[in-house]
DNA sequence: GCCAACGTTGGC
DNA sequence: GCCAACGTTGGC
């Protein structure tokens, strides 16, 4: 199992929005790279929901239902998506400045690349960014 | 195939 | 609202 993060601008899709429609398709990614993150996603696989713009804070936990799979609106077909449900909410939502107060997450993908919208997370990262969450993921 | 110009994302 | 970082486009 992998882990992952993925950003949402809350004005135009936030977690209670993601909680309400119960599972959704993750889609409208075009950076490259972040498309090959999501092409290596397994159902399974979990990720935070992480508010950019706005709050700049991880508010919850999904998981990957479904993997990778073309967007049949694009007849290039590069472009695809997956589906994700909501797992849990973050008992206590970590923001930026949290995160780069902590010596383990230094190398964090989302620390260094602000601009990738689908960010691995190691399996360490993780672990500790679950703590600060207050959860178990 | 290089690189300048331009557009977009996202933190501040 | 500004700007840094970075991706993309298009002229050469």
């Amino acid at each position: 199992m992998s882990y992952w993060l993925i950003k949402s601008e809350p004005s135009s899709y936030a977690w209670d929005q993601l909680v309400a429609d119960g599972r959704t398709h993750w889609d409208g990614v075009r950076n490259a790279q972040a498309l090959n993150n999501l092409r290596a996603m397994k159902p399974g696989d979990r990720a935070f929901f992480y508010h950019s713009n706005e709050g700049k804070e991880i508010v919850g936990v999904v998981e990957v239902i479904k993997g990778f799979y073309p967007d049949p609106a694009d007849k290039h077909g590069k472009l695809g998506m997956v589906d994700v449900k909501p797992l849990m909410p973050a008992a206590v939502k970590v923001g930026l400045p949290a995160m780069r107060a902590k010596p383990e997450l230094s190398e964090l993908s989302l620390l260094r690349q602000s601009r990738l919208s689908v960010c691995p997370v190691r399996t360490h990262e993780w672990t500790v960014l679950c703590a600060m969450a207050g959860i178990s993921a």
